[in-house]
This record gives structure tokens, C-alpha cells and sequence, in this order.
DNA sequence: TGTACATCAGTGAACGCGCGTTCACTGATGTAC
DNA sequence: TGTACATCAGTGAACGCGCGTTCACTGATGTAC
């Protein structure tokens, strides 16, 4: 190796590289601009040099897809470590997560919701997915508490919880949502934190007075 | 013209022919797969022809995509028209319609919301997705009625009612809200009108009791 | 009603492009002895 | 510690492909007179 110069015949983790060249690529030419020969040059690499460490193009995107959800659930958990801990208000920070890591990662949002490129039958990125999908009931479950309605109940209450944050995450990233920017007083996290509320379940929103009668 | 043989030089209505072709091409081939080459083999003519009446490939996705908008009017319209004239209903009526056209046209929907292909700068597209938005304000307006916080107040209203409504669709339209099928003793249509009915604005959703409170 | 002619809306061959992928190869690495 | 050798991870040339677009053309249409 030539640690000096960065050049090398063997490159050391390509495969690492190719992702992180994968994301810049998603991130400037978008999905339907991505191609795997921008990748190898980006990593400083032959365009034939990723077919050693991913079956084909569909194959990097796949990988990306799977990295994504771990970075989405990573974005949740990160608004909610500096929210309140109750249930409520970890539900609106899990939301404002998931808005900030669409926001950041336009692309690949896309390309993890809206593409059908990735292979979503493949277990790397089927496990991600669903380690996503159960947090996220997890964070239902915690604000809507026991239901007497049952399962089927907390199933529609997930929905409209995840709905709701696509939605706005979907619909703010196609920059559709600049009509809600000149909001007086309420920053935007506020804004979007107020409208994230309104999907809370109401096993929870109900206020004391009214659950008294 | 040769009207019995079906063959023709001239075609008659040869930009209406593309764009049906552009539907039935998006649909089979979806937006990473749609190629001017393919819409015109659609449309019975040579790939050289739709030259005449697209400046280029994203012309008629553009077009596509006013038309679509077009069309979710029309989707709405139709769910409104055989619901109650309640402002509740109505809201959730066109909500279910959204739903219809997202899942019915699942392409289109996508070059719509989450492609940068059609020029969103065009006077036609800006039009048709312009007519959309106003009508959403509109179904709003008329459940949250004159409420005397105004318009930003307003404006969070629409975004929660779009969002719902958009998410919902986009998840469904990826196979996303697989996990609500298995619903006792609802319809899907029922289940869904369950989740967008969470999204009516609160001036109208509070219940006489609370708000003679 | 007929004719000349401009215009329109097609054809099909050709172009250049960038892509994914394959291939024989070669340099680097690591391990058995 | 050396050496032989298998394996791994690169290179760069080449391939075929389908694409959008251009071009000279031609058939059809419609209108002026």
C-alpha cells in the first residue's frame, strides 16, 4: 500500500467507499440520474472494480435502501433523545425525525419509498425495514397506551402516525409545503410538530375533562 | 384518410393517441422505465413522430402530469358527488378519492409527486396542479369554517389534511399499508375514511358538548 | 369544379451517447511449507 | 526467514444495447385562385 500518496492498487474498503460514493451520487444526480460508472469514479476506482463487491448496479442501490433505513431510524432516536421523555412528545420527536431525515437525504427517501430499484425481497434490507416499521409501533403503542379496541385499533393509529410523517416528509421534499413557511411566530419545527400532533391517537389526546364524562 | 384499414399517414389526433400511449407506457413501464421510442410503438407510429408534437420526452411527461392533476380533481370529485353534502363528509370523501386516484394511477401518481422529470415551471402544469391545490383550500375552508386564528391556522389545516391524505396513498401505493388489510368488520374504504377523518381541522371536529365548554 | 402550391404530419435511416457488463489481464496480499 | 503459489481486488479495453434526437424525405391536406 502507499498510505502517502492514497493510491493503491488494493483499495482497502471499496465496498464502504461505494456506498458513501453511492449517497453523493443519489444526492446530486438523483435517482434517475444514479449510475454505477459515477460511482466508481467518485470512489477513484474503474468503472469495473464494483461488479467484485455488488452483483450489479440494482445491488449498490439495494444496499443504500437498507443503509437508509437504519440512518432514518438513527434520525429518530436522535430528535427524541433531546425531547421530553413522555409518551407524547417522543411520538412528535420520532415525527420531526423522520422529516429531518427526509429532508436531508432527498434521494434516498426516494429511492427507499418510491423506487422500485432496490430489491425490497432481499433480507438485508427487508431486516432494516422492518426494524424501522417496529419502532415505530413501538412509539404508538407507548402514546396510545392499552387499547380495549385492540389490535386492529393500534394497526390504524401506526397508520396515521406514519401517514402523517410521510406525507408531510414526502410532500415537504418536493418543496409543496413552502405555503405553511410564512408562519407567524412558530418556528418551523414548531409548526410541523403542531401538525404531527393531530396524529397522535386518541386514546391519548383526549384531555382529562373530556375523558371524565 | 383510410378509415377502415385503420392505417393512415396522417393520424387525426396524434398528440391525444401519445398521451394515452404515455399512460398505458408509465403504467406497464413506470417513470424509470418510459421511453418516447415505446409510447410511439404504443401509438402505431414511427419514434420520429411525437417530435412533431413534444418538444422532447419530458414535453409529454409534463403533460402527463398536468393531465393527472387533472384527473385527481376528478377522482375527488367523483367520491364528493355520491357522498352526504356534510362538510365532514365531503372532506373525507375527496380524502378517499386521492386515495383512488394515487392507487389506480400509481406512475402517474409518482411523475406527479416525486419525479423532477416534468417541468414544473410549465404554464399547463403550474395551471392543473395550481387548480388542485385551491380545491383542497376549499374542501378545508368549508369543515374548519371562519376560524379566528386565521389564516396560518388555515394553512397548518391544509397541510395536515394534504398530508394524510398524500402519505396514506403514497405508503398504500408501495404496498406499505399491507399490515391494515386484515381489518374486522371494516371495509377498506371504511378504514380508511376512519384514518383521513383524523385529520379534519379541531374547529369543526369538537363535538357541540365541548364546544358550548 | 380544377389546379397549383404551401404547409403540415408523417417516415425511416442514421448519429452519437452513456450505460451496464464482460473479459483477459495484472498487481498485491496472505499463507503453506 | 524465504519462497512458491493461490486468491483476491483491481485495470482498461471492448461489447452490445437502447435511447433521444436529427435529417432529408414524402405523402396528405387544405386553400387561393
Amino acid at each position: 500500500m502507499n498510505e502517502h500518496t492514497g493510491t493503491r492498487y488494493h483499495h482497502g474498503d471499496l465496498r464502504k467507499a461505494l456506498m458513501d460514493a453511492g449517497e453523493v451520487e443519489l444526492a446530486e444526480k438523483g435517482i434517475e440520474g444514479f449510475t454505477l460508472r459515477g460511482c466508481a469514479k467518485r470512489a477513484g476506482v474503474s468503472h469495473a472494480a464494483p461488479a467484485h463487491h455488488f452483483k450489479d448496479v440494482n445491488g449498490l442501490l439495494t444496499a443504500l435502501a437498507a443503509e437508509g433505513f437504519d440512518r432514518l431510524v438513527a434520525a429518530m432516536r436522535a430528535r427524541q433523545a433531546v425531547a421530553k421523555q413522555t409518551p407524547r412528545l417522543q411520538f412528535i420527536a420520532a415525527g420531526l425525525g423522520y422529516l429531518d431525515f427526509g429532508k436531508a437525504n432527498k434521494a434516498l427517501f426516494r429511492l427507499m419509498f418510491s423506487s422500485h430499484k432496490p430489491d425490497f425481497g432481499s433480507g438485508e434490507l427487508k431486516r432494516s425495514a422492518a426494524a424501522a416499521f417496529d419502532i415505530l409501533i413501538e412509539i404508538v403503542r407507548n402514546v396510545a397506551g392499552a387499547d380495549p379496541r385492540g389490535n386492529a385499533k393500534l394497526m390504524r393509529d401506526v397508520a396515521a402516525a406514519w401517514a402523517m410523517a410521510h406525507g408531510l416528509a414526502d410532500l415537504a421534499l418536493s418543496n409543496r409545503m413552502k405555503f405553511l413557511d410564512a408562519a407567524p411566530g412558530l418556528s418551523e419545527d414548531e409548526v410541523y410538530a403542531e401538525i404531527i400532533a393531530r396524529s397522535v391517537p386518541d386514546g391519548a389526546k383526549r384531555t382529562a375533562r373530556s375523558r371524565k364524562t
